[in-house]
DNA sequence: TACGTGATTGCGGAAGTTCGCAATTCGTGG
DNA sequence: CCACGAATTGCGAACTTCCGCAATCACGTA
C-alpha cells in the first residue's frame, strides 16, 4: 500500500488545482451543493467544457455529483478545501507584498 | 493593478506546484538555503532538468537564487509555503480515508 | 412513443509541458 | 590563458491538456 511518495501525489493534487475554472467550481461549492446549472449561471464557460473540468474533479475524489431528476447536483467531498485556498491567497498576497518591497528596494538604491 | 482575477492566479499558483521535482524543492528549502549540488544530490533528476524547474520556480517568485563563488544557492522568498503544504497534506489524507469509508460502505451493502 | 432540456462523452486540432542532448555562461585553479 | 566543474539556456521530440463541435445519454412531459 501507499506505492506513490507523498511529494507525487502533492504534486498531483496541485495539478489537479491548476485551472481557473475548476477553483472557480471549488469556490463556489464551498458554500454548498449546487446543481450545474448555477455553476455554469455562475462561470463563464461553455457547458461542455464545464462537464470536463467537472469531471476531472469527480474522477480525483475531490467532488461528488448526484442526480435529482433532470439535473445534477454537485458537492465538495468530505475534505477541507476551504484550508487549501486559504493558505493560496495568504502566499500570493506574501508574494506580491514581497515584490513590493523588493521594487522599493531597487528604487531607493537607484536614487542614491 | 489588480488586473488578473483572483481566482486565476491561484490557478497559477497551483499549476506551478503540480510537478513532483518542484514540490520537492520547496520541500528541501523549507530548512533553509541549499545550493544546487545538494538539491541535485537529494532529488533523482538531471541537472537540465533540476535547472529548468528552478528556472520555473525563480520566475514565478517563489524562490530566489543567488551566486556564492562557483555555486548558486537557492531559498525560498518569503511566503508561508510550509503551510500551503500541510494544507495539501491534509486535504490528502481526509480524501483517502474518504475513500475508504465509502469502500467499507459499499463492502457492507454488499454483505446485506 | 416522441420531444425538449440538462448534462455528459467522444473526438480532433491547437497550445502547452516535460525531458534530454548539445552548446553556452560563469567562476576557480593549474 | 586554458581547462575544468557548476549551472543554465536553446532546441526538438514525445506527451499531455484544453476547448469546441457533434453525438449521446438521462429524465420529465405532452
Amino acid at each position: 500500500m501507499n506505492s506513490v511518495p507523498l511529494y507525487e501525489a502533492k504534486a498531483e493534487l496541485f495539478r489537479l488545482l491548476g485551472h481557473p475554472v475548476r477553483i472557480r467550481v471549488l469556490e463556489l461549492l464551498q458554500d454548498g451543493p449546487m446543481p450545474v446549472r448555477d455553476l455554469l449561471a455562475a462561470i463563464e464557460v461553455e457547458p461542455t467544457g464545464l462537464s470536463q473540468h467537472l469531471a476531472v474533479l469527480r474522477r480525483s475524489g475531490m467532488v461528488t455529483a448526484q442526480r435529482d431528476g433532470s439535473t445534477v447536483v454537485y458537492a465538495l467531498a468530505g475534505g477541507d478545501v476551504a484550508e487549501l485556498l486559504r493558505a493560496a491567497r495568504k502566499l500570493l498576497t506574501q508574494m506580491l507584498t514581497g515584490q513590493h518591497e523588493l521594487l522599493a528596494e531597487l528604487l531607493k538604491a537607484d536614487s542614491r
